[in-house]
DNA sequence: CTACCACATTACCATCTGGTAATATGGTAG
DNA sequence: CTACCATATTACCAGATGGTAATGTGGTAG
């Protein structure tokens, strides 16, 4: 199989882009218990207004939220739960690793007297 | 349950940042077959070589390559092939929303004579 | 020893990006 | 209508980042 080629990763590593901004990844997981109008996220995760509105158009764009209006308030959810699978299996890979160095910590610890 | 913390947050936008972009996932890919030299990643991804040498050191800190010198040469290979499924899940989400996108356009089509 | 090869590092630049203040927009109340 | 609130947009800056040329390093061959 040939390797693919830049243009067919570009959208792939897009997707990674948004979501390796740790005040979005705060965005997605206030959004995690459901949706929230954007003066809630912004108190849940302590951001800048101007900075949420950002990041909200970003993860919209990129389709993780949807949008919808409701009288003066914008309320956002989370349109594919399937993104926090992402998520957990980072963790995961994370955990493992963290586990592996706990344990060639011990290993040095036992090696002296 | 508590909304995650920067703190918690941050490992894990560290490490999709450094599957964020378009060189480091043909390195990747480009030893989904096995492991190669430096020479040998050059040729099949068609970048630099300071480049090269600067992105497998991001990947190898971030723990998704090991590095194994022999000789002249230094051999790198993929730590946990778990990082493909990552990939193959955010191939799956864009399959899915271009799909979408294809029916909406259809959709559209069929609405004049 | 010297010459050479593979790889790593450094220095530098152009570009991008997150944060924020200021401003605009748009809906609601009175 | 005006006043006000929630949200979006703009302009701008400081810091981070990818690419590359030049240089450093270390192993091998002869």
């Amino acid at each position: 199989m040939i390797d693919p080629t830049p243009q067919v990763l570009s959208p792939v590593a897009d997707y990674f882009k948004v979501l390796s901004e740790v005040s979005r990844l705060q965005v997605l997981c206030c959004l995690k218990t459901g949706a929230k109008n954007v003066t809630e996220i912004i108190q849940a995760t302590g951001l800048g207004q101007a900075n949420v509105s950002k990041h909200l158009k970003v993860l919209v764009q990129a389709g993780m939220l949807t949008r919808r209006p409701e009288g003066i308030n914008v309320y956002y959810q989370i349109s594919d739960p399937m993104i926090f699978e992402l998520c957990e299996l980072v963790c995961d890979l994370l955990a493992i690793r963290l586990q592996e160095q706990t344990q060639q910590i011990e290993q040095l610890k036992s090696l002296r007297p």
